[in-house]
Order: structure tokens, then C-alpha cells, then sequence
RNA sequence: GGCUCGAUAGCUCAGUUGGUAGAGCAGCGGAUUGAAAAUCCGCGUGUCGCUGGUUCGAUCCCGGCUCGAGCCA
């Protein structure tokens, strides 16, 4: 069996192999998506590619900083050559300055899905953010978006006075919400405010209906090893810093936009404004992501419908 | 060569007027339905550099040694 010949990536562990274990319904009519989950810097990418090769597929990003136009080193999304072979969807779709949350997201994927499996292509969707995901996946609760002259007052409250607000118009959400989390009290109080409704009680009517969605899923969630995940990062960052990262921040400008709070930017900037030195802006990234990973793999570990996957390594 | 200071968790350090020790960071675990690469929560046994001595008891006091920093030659 003759190899065929890959793109030079380092990070790759070289002649990926192949899923063995595909879900095989072809008696389902418009070919189903399937996943591609994982850590950051675990290699979903180029699986994501493998598998669109031989399912006839098309690549969805289901990336929230992949998103991003100007964003495309940072982020880590796919190259020209990755991109060249298999349509990409989703990717450097949004301006710098754009806002995004998952329900846009979903609103900009969804159609996407549906072109693809209108053509009988099947959708690979690639991505490591889990929220993103999970709308894809689960859908939707009928929540209001954030409103963002809402959240500068709520974040100009001290959150002492945000939880007794939340515990008087909604003392059932109140006791299941992290109160010492700032960001989830707000939300809470938020959809209170801006629908008069319990968010409780919008939240309990989502839970039912989403209780039975992951029969019909299926999807590949990549496990390495942490030691490996974290060399692999250090790699990653390494070449990024090495090929152009600190450019792309720079051109980003100084906008305090969503992507400001990527991994990399924060940290380049830092740098780029003299705060930090290389070494310290490389290690910074490195701790940073390793964390991120974390968190990724805590996220999907409850998402039990993915098949795990390990690479050879 | 002499003197001074330091040596405690992976790292930076605190501390014990002698009763075997604790912070930050890292790391590990967790939560997470419209900011998510965000935000938040939980987890601290380590020959207290080595070696003698004093003591009921030494990481702490005393001697020697090793290593590091600084000063004087």
C-alpha cells in the first residue's frame, strides 16, 4: 500500500493513521456530520482532513478564534495547503471587530451543514471550543443573546449586589449557579432582566428536550497522552512566534474586541509593548494553552457519544 | 585564601523565640447553553543541602563540609 504523501507538518505524527472505526449508516439519507473533538494542538485538523478524504467530506469549523479573519497564525487554523485539497467552511469569516457568541455561531454553521449535505458531502466539523459545539449539537435554549449595554452595567455592579438581585427575581436559579462566578451571575440576571422570565425556568424547558439528543451523534474525540499534548504545544507555539504570530498581532492593532482575549494576543501585545521579554511572552503562551487543553479535555470527557480516538504515536 | 549572606514543594520565597512546615506560580481534578482560547471552584509529605554535636526532641542552636551570591585580599 503505497503512502500517500503528506504535507510536511512537524506537528504531525506523520502518516496519520486511519480511523478504523467509522460509523457506517448508509441506509440515513443526507450523510450525517461527523465530529472531530479534541485538545488544542492534538491534531484535529489533519484527522478532520483524513476523514472528509475518505467520507467524501467537507471541513466546518467549529472553532470560536478560527472564526477570525487576521487571526489565522494565533489560532492555529488550517493552512492554504490543508485547504487547497478539501473545502474549508468557516474559517477567517468574521471581522476582527466582530462580536461572536455560540448563537451566532450556530446560526452561521447550521446553513452551512445543510449546503454541504445537500450535495451528499458529508460534514466533518473540527473544532475545540465545547460551547460552540454542544449549540451545534444540542441546540439552542431559548435564552436571550447577551445585550451588551446590559453586561457594561452589570459589570460596573459589584457582584454581592448582582447575587441578591438574582436571588429575588430568581432564587431557584440563584441556587444553582455559582455565585462567586461572576460571569455566570450576570448571565443569569441578565436573561431575568431582559425577558421578565425565570431563567430557571427557560433553562428547565431546554434540559428536557435535550435529554435524548446524543443517540443520533457520532464523532471522534482524539486523546494524547498530557506529556505528549504538551510537547506538541510547545512546538506549536514555538513555530507560531517563529512564522509570524507577532506580526499578526501587530496588524490586529490594539482593538479590545473578542479576539483580544486569545491565547497569544494577550500575550504578544504584552510583549510588543515592551512589558515582557520573548522568553517570557513564549512561556506565557505555553502555560496558557496547556491550561486551555485542560479544560478541553474536561469539557469532552462528558461528552460520552465521541469514540475516543488515539493516534499512533 | 579570608569574611558575610543564602540553601525549605517542580519554581520564587515565607516560617518555626526547638515539638517534623505554608503562600504565590506551575501541576492535577472539576464546573461550564449566547463573552467560552472566556469565567470560576477544589487539591499542599516536602530526605526543610550533607554531616557530626547539644537536647527528652533539631528544619530551627553549635561545629565541619558542599554548592551559590557578594565583599575583601
Amino acid at each position: 500500500m503505497a503512502k500517500s504523501p503528506r504535507p510536511s507538518d512537524p506537528l504531525s505524527s506523520g502518516g496519520t493513521p486511519v480511523p478504523v472505526n467509522l460509523p457506517d449508516d448508509k441506509s440515513v439519507v443526507a450523510p450525517q456530520p461527523i465530529y472531530v473533538c479534541g485538545p488544542t494542538a492534538s491534531g484535529k485538523s489533519a484527522l478532520a482532513v483524513e476523514i472528509a478524504r475518505q467520507r467524501n467530506g467537507e471541513i466546518v469549523n467549529a472553532d470560536a478564534y478560527q472564526l477570525y479573519r487576521g487571526l489565522e497564525i494565533v489560532s492555529a487554523a488550517p493552512s492554504k495547503d490543508d485547504r487547497a485539497e478539501i473545502p474549508h467552511h468557516l474559517y477567517g469569516v468574521l471581522d476582527p471587530d466582530d462580536s461572536a457568541d455560540a448563537g451566532k455561531y450556530l446560526r452561521l454553521a447550521q446553513p452551512v451543514i445543510e449546503e454541504i449535505q445537500s450535495r451528499d458531502k458529508t460534514p466533518v466539523i473540527t473544532g475545540g471550543s465545547g460551547l460552540y459545539l454542544k449549540f451545534l449539537t444540542h441546540g439552542p435554549a431559548p435564552l436571550p443573546q447577551g445585550d451588551p449595554d446590559m453586561r457594561a452595567e452589570l459589570d460596573a455592579t459589584p457582584l454581592s449586589e448582582l447575587v441578591a438581585k438574582l436571588q429575588e427575581l430568581d432564587p431557584a436559579e440563584a441556587v444553582r449557579t455559582a455565585l462567586h462566578n461572576r460571569r455566570y451571575v450576570s448571565r443569569a440576571l441578565e436573561i431575568c432582566l431582559l425577558t421578565g422570565q425565570r431563567a430557571s425556568e427557560l433553562r428547565d424547558r431546554w434540559e428536557e428536550k435535550t435529554r435524548e439528543v446524543a443517540a443520533g451523534l457520532h464523532g471522534f474525540l482524539i486523546q494524547l497522552p498530557r506529556q505528549i499534548l504538551h510537547d506538541r504545544i510547545a512546538t506549536r507555539t514555538r513555530m507560531m512566534l517563529d512564522h509570524g504570530a507577532i506580526d499578526e498581532v501587530a496588524a490586529l492593532g490594539n482593538a479590545s474586541t473578542n479576539c483580544a482575549k486569545a491565547i497569544g494576543v494577550r500575550e504578544i501585545r504584552d510583549f510588543l509593548a515592551g512589558e515582557i521579554n520573548a522568553a517570557t511572552c513564549y512561556e506565557r503562551i505555553v502555560v496558557a494553552t496547556r491550561q486551555y487543553a485542560k479544560r478541553q479535555e474536561t469539557w469532552f470527557r462528558r461528552e460520552t457519544w465521541l469514540t475516543p480516538w488515539q493516534p499512533g504515536i
